[in-house]
DNA sequence: TTGTACGCGTTATCAC
DNA sequence: GTGATAACGCGTACAA
């Protein structure tokens, strides 16, 4: 933009060919001559050519942009999975527009109209505050990652078999009081199911339990300082029983660590402790964090083959077709 | 794109005005008469028009794209960094088209063509792989965040003095021997000026020193047994001395002063130690970790006030400008 | 194999 | 205040 852009027409002045060619060239090399492809090449090269997508894409109408709202970058699990989706740019060619929302329904109701004018093929979701029976009318196809998806399809972790795993191991480890702690999410998000996938298993294995859902506020050090009296209260309660926690997150898991070793408690003799992402404080812990780990590789790929095949066929699919991937139980120090 | 677009065509049609007035609603309301807005109003509502900015790109010439290649994601500082670019939408309404060049040359070549086919009116470049000498040619403004930028405009944390204030710190502390521990890196990145101010400041208060630069892989567990290493050199090479560690990432002082907890030192009485980044880890850390805290916020503020102002200007600088971003020291339990 | 003519949806420049 | 008309740069029938 800098200065004038050479444009096809230029090239077509200079090689005397027509635009028509120079088009070709790009788009059907096969039907001109090598020779005339070693010309209009040359061209290019001295005029300094440059091509120019949004022409093109005015004039096909396949803008190969992706729309992507996260709702933040700090959180390990939006991070890594983002990275995972802009990698497959190499495999799908598809280009990422990204916003994050930091949960603020209406700016992502703005970041979303911005998406549609730039004339986006399909919207990847992650972030939880527009509802899906909003997305489901926007005219493109939308892939939710890990949020509510009634009205969408959507790519999930199979939560309910991650907490199933997890209190099976602290159960198999011979916990006698099992605690699982989530934050105070809505029943229709998927993590929610780790909450059910925890009771069902303790009422199965009639193993005595508690759920307790807080209000984090990610700080550390609010966090810290509530999952301190959430411990208080557990050693005045179980006294002596060998306790097995499962927590939301790694981070949680983590702290809860920290706290039960200053307290000089052991783990995992007296505590066992599971988190949930592999994110990577549960490797970098002191006592490295046995946890769930999310396959975020293979949630993107599927999004994307999922997000494509919609892109392809153009009309929205009666029902949503929701994809469940099993995560991979980790096992560390803090249950061995 | 799913069934046909709504254009301006159509709301003319439907309303009695012209293609020019339509336009005109939208980019220079006051020109048209307020009865007339609103029957326009009501037409696109009616009607259901979309805008199309792609349409609007080719006609006005600004995309109001910004082009942002990033390493990866996994690093906290990198996710960290384009949260907060991301945010600027904001305040300056411009996009962001993303890569993740995994550190591969051609790969980010690729991106790079790929980003200015989209006719990006900026780049803000934090991947290392590019020679700053072939972006400034690239034909748009460059901004580079933490990278070599002998050849564009940057911003950077003043990694010198950042290394001062930590180098300082241990001093302070009372620690007999001090040790930098860095990955191998250009002298021409930013962070390589770390190891400058960690010697020159020992040097100035003539304080025994080591550097010592390690081939770390971004592996736990092969960067934990490298680390392993180089604390039994120490403890061999410096019995009984207090030690004052400062590393090139909060990742590394969290292995190590994991490392040195299982082998029962003390710190920081034995140790101290002092990170770099401020990331999640430093915190979390079993003891928390003191580190130098890079402003994130500020420098992706300042990053993009000065494309701006390039973007205004349409021609690139005489001399790149560098903007410095002081880092800030962060005191926690490893260092008093 | 190559060229002509038109369309994509908007903005800009004139007129009125 | 409003309307024709020509760009913007490229793709694509259709014709040659």
């Amino acid at each position: 933009m800098t200065k004038k852009n050479v444009t096809y027409n230029d090239i077509a002045k200079y090689t005397g060919f027509s635009k028509t060619t120079v088009s070709r060239y790009f788009n059907n090399p096969n039907s001109v001559t090598s020779e005339n492809r070693a010309i209009i090449s040359d061209a290019l090269n001295t005029l300094g050519y440059r091509e120019n997508k949004v022409a093109r894409i005015l004039a096909s109408g396949k803008t190969e942009f992706i729309g992507i709202i996260v709702p933040n970058l700090y959180l390990h699990f939006y991070a890594k999975m983002l990275d995972t989706l802009l990698s497959t740019y190499e495999k799908y060619g598809y280009k990422f527009i990204v916003f994050a929302g930091n949960d603020n329904k209406d700016e992502e109701r703005r970041y979303l109209s911005e998406l549609l004018a730039y004339k986006i093929e399909g919207l990847i979701m992650m972030s939880h505050t527009i509802p899906s029976s909003e997305l489901a009318r926007c005219g493109v196809p939308v892939v939710g990652i890990e949020r509510e998806d009634e009205n969408i399809c959507s790519v999930n972790t199979d939560n309910y078999m991650g907490a199933v795993q997890a209190t099976s191991l602290l159960i198999r480890g011979g916990c006698d009081h099992l605690i699982h702690i989530n934050s105070d999410i809505d029943e229709k998000t998927p993590a929610y199911r780790r909450i059910r996938g925890f009771r069902d298993t303790c009422v199965s294995h009639r193993k005595e339990h508690d759920v307790t859902l807080c209000n984090f506020k990610n700080s550390y050090s609010e966090d810290r300082a509530e999952l301190e009296q959430i411990i208080d209260r557990l050693e005045k309660k179980y006294p002596g029983r060998k306790k097995g926690i499962f927590t939301s997150s790694d981070t949680y898991a983590n702290i809860i660590l920290n706290i039960l070793l200053r307290r000089g408690k052991a783990v995992p003799s007296d505590y066992m402790l599971i988190g949930f992402d592999n994110s990577p404080i549960s490797e970098e812990a002191m006592i490295p964090i046995s946890t769930i780990g999310q396959q975020s590789d293979i949630m993107a790929d599927e999004a994307m083959s999922m997000l494509s095949e919609l892109m392809e066929k153009g009309s929205t699919p009666a029902a949503p077709e929701h994809r469940i991937i099993t995560p991979i139980l980790i096992r560390r120090e803090t249950t061995d």
